[in-house]
DNA sequence: ACCTTATGATAGTAATACTATTATGATTGT
DNA sequence: ACAATCATAATAGTATTACTATCATAAGGT
């Protein structure tokens, strides 16, 4: 069973709603493959516009250009990730408990389990590894900060800052803390794919995920005595 | 007293060297002025030559397009890094010192106290943090690394983790931590300056170097015990 | 049946990312 | 001092990219 959820997005990500029309889904699907398969620098309207079965002017009026699409993919993760977050540690009762499981969800690769609308999850988390930075990454920041683009990642942090507090209240840099992992497993990730000699995953694949393990409970238990 | 050191660069970084000739350094001076205010994305070798006081395709000459230029870039620091480090931490002592060192280095943005060629240091450390990632997350990423673009990273990496294992030869990732700290530094830096509720820098701006010195110190004490 | 809206089809423009050619001036070797 | 070589300037040209504009048609709601 496939489950279609409607995140709330900000207005400014897009031109007009994709989530609203059958073509602008095909259009997020289709540019997931696409970015994955070739890319991001290398993919154009028209090419996606191909893939999809639409013309290129169709797809310029859902995206203003190919960076507004991939601010929106990247929108549209956290905004995912929050939502996964809230529902899947409501249960869960002490704040370690909650932090150590949206932790690993951020740093690993699991997927969700249950499948979310026709968007390919595994490819949508490699292109948050791959590319995903990059729509952080340029010069009109401030503007795109401002939209609210980023929204769902600051929750996420400050989430997760609030159960750090919560374990080691003296701790001074809960949000550093966090997005050091989380950026950090993403890199680490793509290294121990192309540059594995800036990484120590020659054994095994969860190394990413032993070491920022590692990492959190090190920093939290030094400070706690 | 501006001294010219003649970095050796991977032979594929470059279709001419530009260290070779004062076209050459032109070009790297002004590409480096550019694309700090401009962004590596809106820069053309259109606006460069402009810049420069060149041609167009005098600067094809040099580089093949502007991938190759960021690379260059990205090597040229790289190999500035790896320099500075062997010949600043050469008479210091102990393992520990020299780590310390050298990491102080990668992430503060303090600049050397002899002034490098004709190029701006503060500018091109800056480009690093910004855009320096972006010669890394592409598509051809194997392709370039064949190339040796980034041998001088992974010595780095390589020379860190040497002296990490020194002081505590049981812990199991000294690259993963190396990298951590170094892509880490850079990444909050660019935070603590456009999306600050992602760090925790509200109070002063040392607050990145304090913790990652704080991840670095206290990842290996408790390895040690 | 009518109105609105989404899309398709097509065309066109300005900028970008190159490549090629030729002339000229500077540098080097003998 | 001269020829040979090389680097650069100047110019032109092409294919692709990144859009914008217009109009016709199809689909969907009232």
């Amino acid at each position: 069973m496939i489950v279609q959820i409607k995140l709330n997005m900000p207005e400014k990500s897009y031109v007009k709603d994709p989530q609203e029309t059958r073509l602008g889904m095909a259009i997020l699907t289709s540019s997931i493959d696409l970015i994955d398969s070739i890319g991001f620098e290398n993919i154009t309207f028209k090419k996606l516009a191909l893939e999809v079965g639409t013309t290129e002017a169709s797809i310029y009026r859902y995206f203003e250009n190919k960076y507004q699409l991939l601010l929106y993919l990247y929108a549209w993760y956290w905004a995912f990730m929050n939502y996964r977050i809230t529902t899947e540690t409501f249960h869960l009762h002490s704040s370690k408990e909650k932090l150590d499981y949206a932790i690993n969800m951020l740093i690993s690769r699991e997927e969700s389990n249950v499948p979310i609308s026709m968007i390919n999850q595994h490819k949508l988390y490699s292109i948050i590894e791959n590319e995903g930075i990059k729509s952080i990454l340029t010069k009109n920041i401030d503007t795109v900060n401002q939209t609210g683009a980023f929204s769902n990642y600051k929750e996420i942090v400050s989430q997760l800052s609030a159960w750090i507090k919560d374990i080691s209240p003296s701790f001074p840099y809960p949000n550093m803390l966090v997005t050091t992992i989380i950026e950090g497993a993403h890199m680490q990730h793509y290294f121990a794919e192309h540059l594995p000699r800036l990484t120590n995953t020659e054994d095994n694949q969860d190394t990413v995920k032993q070491f920022y393990q590692l990492l959190l409970t090190t920093m939290l238990n030094t400070s706690k005595k």
